[in-house]
DNA sequence: CTGTTAGCGCTTTCAC
DNA sequence: GTGAAAGCGCTAACAG
């Protein structure tokens, strides 16, 4: 059905043609090399490009050369503004280095996921990065045969024998939220709005709450969980919310979720930070504007994609793990600042 | 340099010695066609598939059909709520239909948008979606030579000749916006708060605005250009709120702008709606979940993003026009609904 | 039903 | 400095 409506391309032959040069010559002015071209011929060789407005077909250059050029990137839910971000910075650095960006959602579904993944992989993708819903695939068993596509897990804040992975320090992200929550603004106890998600393993995040709460001497509040969305923020606030005595702080695992819990509590009259203070995780521009602005673990978006990248491209054999520390940023959901006065008041653009 | 680590793939030719056939048995298999294959041939050329872990290479199919299975969408700016959702609908029929997505941002520059498409149309996508940071491109000239690969503008109320576009009801929108305001709330007149893009255009946006008032006999209130941008609305909003006397009601040209204005008036002490009603454009999932909900005229993202694939994909030839009806969706921000309770209180999932 | 084979558009070695 | 030709992995005539 489709390629019947594709113009005839003009095609490298063209050129030569027009030029009255053979197609080699005209790969070697494309391609600035392997061999050196007299400058008039050049010449001639682009004015016919010019004229004939050729484009070199990128697919058969690919095929000849085992390499297409195109990363692939699976995340759980592009529409949520951190893997959104995420992708966006992705795409900024593969720009830079002349690649394009394949991207697909798996929708939090783990058969669409792999299925997306197989997909990727055939379309000769130079590299993948994936944020598994399921989380890191198991280690790799011995025989395996492996996935020739480098490939790199972010969003895994442990190694996985056989693979790539790269995450945040959720641990220490999350210990930093809680120690300011108990610490710098002395709550007794913080409790925990947490994703529910088809990862098998538990949330760094959770375990972070937990030790830093240990840590302190402190009480472990209430554990909520909920999906990681604003609507599923919005439900799990509304049950946080409900319980008694209500927690005064609460650790929130996503950016996302804090957004919907702080609409529960404006629907309620619970007043943020005054009568339950906040901080989230992730640190999406979002968080930046809602009312109040998020105290927010923020994970350095920009330097992760940078090494999903370098990682998949430079590094494609023996797996690696990194690990990114979290910053923890100052807002006024944490009861920093003065009421009605954004800490930080000229948002950054 | 890459290229060199892509274990040597297993290819077609493998298989076809493995299972003791020729290399057109296992094509046919492999696709179903054109020539029936006896069962057990296939039988055998399936089980050498999997034991060998054949991948069909698609960049070769490609190459053969002139058909890559593949779409390319240019968005000025993919980590705005709206785009995001919009490459989210492309890609999810994209992939209902087997189509990878090849997402590129332009960070709307003029420039680097058009060096983008080239780049996408060099790599044979069988469909080019952009939003235009120029705004569509100029008529095509009578002589002009043609982008070979089918591209639909999308974000472009008015037609342009020589392209196919894709745009919503922008005047509409508008209307029904300062209609709710002026007529439903009784204000006076309406302020503007409106992008300042690289278009050379007017925003129909604007125009539906000024329409709109006129058609009531209201008054145009003061008009605010700032970026689409969370910090441009935040800017805007800061001089918006400064004016004297202060306009009691605005149409905000998108969801962004309207979250960034929100926090200026946070900030301001000004309450909304009672001291400004706001009517937004996008209806993004992000003007939902805001302090107070914001009241937007919402684009049909959907219907639109599988227009903009069915169009490129099924209607190459024959430039075409779609519109789309906006839909105002009333929520808290206009001063409907009543103060510390949000409309229809049960958010979406 | 199965096999042979000619390319798709490109790069690059090897000759001139 | 330039050209001829092989071949990347795949499909689809065309023969058997």
């Amino acid at each position: 059905m489709a390629g019947r409506s594709v113009a005839k391309a003009v095609t490298r032959a063209d050129v030569a043609r027009y030029a009255g040069v053979s197609s080699a010559v005209v790969s070697y002015v494309v391609n600035d090399g392997p061999k050196p071209v007299a400058a008039s011929t050049a010449a001639r060789v682009r004015e016919a490009i010019d004229v004939l407005g050729y484009r070199p077909n990128i697919n058969a250059r690919a095929l000849k050369l085992g390499t297409t050029g195109m990363l692939g990137l699976v995340v759980p839910d592009s529409s949520n503004p951190f893997f959104a971000e995420f992708a966006l910075e992705i795409e900024r650095v593969a720009t830079e280095r002349g690649l394009a960006l394949l991207v697909a959602s798996s929708n939090s579904d783990p058969e669409l996921e792999s299925r997306l993944i197989v997909d990727l992989a055939g379309r000769q993708v130079d590299g993948l990065i994936v944020s598994g819903t399921a989380g890191p695939p198991r280690p790799r068993a011995p025989g395996d045969r492996r996935l020739a596509t480098p490939t790199v897990y972010i969003d895994s804040s442990l190694p996985v024998a056989g693979y790539h992975t790269i995450g945040s320090d959720s641990i220490g992200g999350a210990k930093l939220a809680v120690d300011h929550l108990v610490v710098d603004h002395g709550h007794a106890s913080v409790a925990l709005l947490i994703g529910s998600g088809a990862r098998s393993s538990v949330d760094e995040r959770e375990s972070g709450w937990l030790e830093a709460l240990r840590a302190l001497d402190a009480q472990d509040g209430p554990v909520v969980r909920a999906p990681f969305t604003r609507a599923g923020g919005y439900r799990g606030g509304l049950r946080l919310l409900d319980l008694s005595p209500r927690p005064t702080a609460v650790f929130v695992s996503n950016d996302l979720q804090a957004i919907g819990l702080l609409r529960a509590a404006h629907e309620g009259g619970v007043r943020v930070p005054e009568d339950l203070a906040i901080v989230a995780y992730d640190g999406t521009q979002e968080s930046e504007y809602c009312w109040p602005p998020l105290t927010s673990a923020r994970q350095p978006v920009p330097t992760m994609a940078a090494a999903a990248v370098e990682t998949v491209l430079d590094n494609p054999d023996a797996p690696s793990h990194q690990t990114f520390a979290i910053e923890l940023v100052i807002r006024r959901s944490c009861g920093c600042g003065r009421p009605g006065r954004a800490l930080g008041s000229e948002p950054s653009p």
